[in-house]
DNA sequence: CGGGCCCTTGAATTCTCTCAAACAATGTGG
DNA sequence: CCACATTGTTTGAGAGAATTCAAGGGCCCG
């Protein structure tokens, strides 16, 4: 990372930032968008298919995502790899790492990524004279909590198709919230191995249900295009809550 | 909940908090352990059974484990249960219902438990005045998003016998940094069904693979006791690295 | 003694995986 | 423009894993 450029370099300097324009995000106050804009030091752009973190290391830097999709996800030593989460804009990246000594996952860009960094030597004085910031950020790692709790029932307690049916309407609304999504579709950057590694299903399993799905009139995915045809059906099937999503925080 | 009881019927005051006793726990500054005592509004016993917390409730409290086992879970319209971590002293309590509106498990005893209650309200307070706190808080929640993410990792890529595994050496290894084993022995509160719906397999096949596990003298369970014969075994099994414990925050 | 809770076992069924092969779309270099 | 490699998707078939259903046993407690 080069050292930090005079802030008129920037391409989108915090005061227009692009998540602020999205309803799901919460705005700041005017002193904490100066110290934000003061913790940050670049900003990065990362290409499909880089590796923006790697598990063992203990990055310097904190991320915040502008744009883009990525995931994070742990290897077993047969090289089984387990998805985690997917990361969309306004995720913060690299908090595990700033926190406890290093990273026990790796991230990877899905589609080219822009991301905004931070200082991790910095995070101290967040805490120190934030203490709003410093509660947004244990709002995000709880709600990063949250979503894994949901993902462990996702995971232990469905068959393969309901599986399916909540991880893509969970991606979906998550791709809604920030403004990715035109009607039902979205351009949609996972090929079915991701799929297949976030569920815990095969490579061949997840293709036979996503069809069984499509055969179903629930989806139409082509073409890096995932449309949800029947989002009441797909719901029920997963049994998905549709609760409106609340603001959330950012950093 | 009773009224704050004066400070000196308190049968754990915080000065001699039980926990501070463990390696495994990090100790307080003076200044620190004086406002957790401060932020402390009672104590809680709960049997084995109880719910302590109920998803969909915003609970006022905010509670450390004193003593005892108890588990986080989520249930399913059908009926179905995911177990989603074991609970044990030093954890702490709710704080998704103090952060997010409500909370999105329940909470219950496994066994007799002794609870540290803390008022939700003045969470406030410990992030304005206590930044090191405020720390603590985030590195606990992003601690117990690091042990999702292994279990997770856990159901998503092992096979049973390995999924077993690594789950006894995981409860094991934490009951043993809060000095709750014996040599390779701990008083275990589980039954085989709650160890089914934490790793999402059916109670027979649980069965039959901790049988496996005590057929090949890696485990022995009786009378809830649940006995580690062969670690090494079992790490290579569940390919577990045996990382030491570095101390936690607790409040 | 009866009821409840937990563990255990057998048998049949269903789900999911692995192996193998083929196909489509895309991009590259000759 | 074609041959070829690469990546991602699709299908069939057989094997293996895990589930369900069913029943019995042990133990504790009222």
């Amino acid at each position: 990372m080069a050292p930090r450029p005079p802030a008129h370099t920037r391409k989108y300097p915090c005061e227009r930032c692009p998540l602020r324009n999205l309803e799901i995000f919460r705005p700041f106050k005017r002193e904490e968008l100066e110290f934000v804009s003061h913790l940050k030091t670049g900003e990065l752009t990362a290409e499909a298919g880089t590796t923006i973190m790697a598990e063992g290391s203990h990055s310097a830097h904190l991320l915040t995502v502008l744009s883009g999709w990525g995931f994070r996800y742990k290897l077993l030593e047969n090289g089984n790899r387990q998805i985690l989460n997917v990361i969309l804009p306004g995720d913060f990246i690299g908090l595990q790492g700033a926190i406890m000594d290093e990273m026990q996952h790796s991230v990877e860009a899905l589609s080219d990524m822009f991301l905004c960094v931070f200082e991790r030597e910095r995070l101290w004085e967040l805490y120190r004279d934030h203490p709003g910031l410093a509660f947004d950020i244990t709002w995000l790692a709880s709600r990063e909590e949250q979503v894994l709790d949901e993902h462990l029932l996702n995971l232990g307690q469905r068959t393969a198709a309901a599986r399916t049916a909540f991880l893509l309407l969970f991606l979906f609304s998550r791709a809604q919230d920030r403004g990715m999504t035109r009607g039902a579709s979205v351009t949609f950057p996972l090929t079915q191995q991701h799929v297949a590694d976030m569920l815990g299903l095969s490579l061949v399993h997840t293709n036979r249900t996503l069809n069984q799905l499509a055969r179903k009139k629930l989806i139409a995915w082509q073409d890096r295009t995932l449309r949800l045809l029947d989002r009441d059906a797909l719901a029920d099937l997963a049994n998905w809550d549709d609760t409106v999503s609340v603001q959330r925080p950012y950093i």
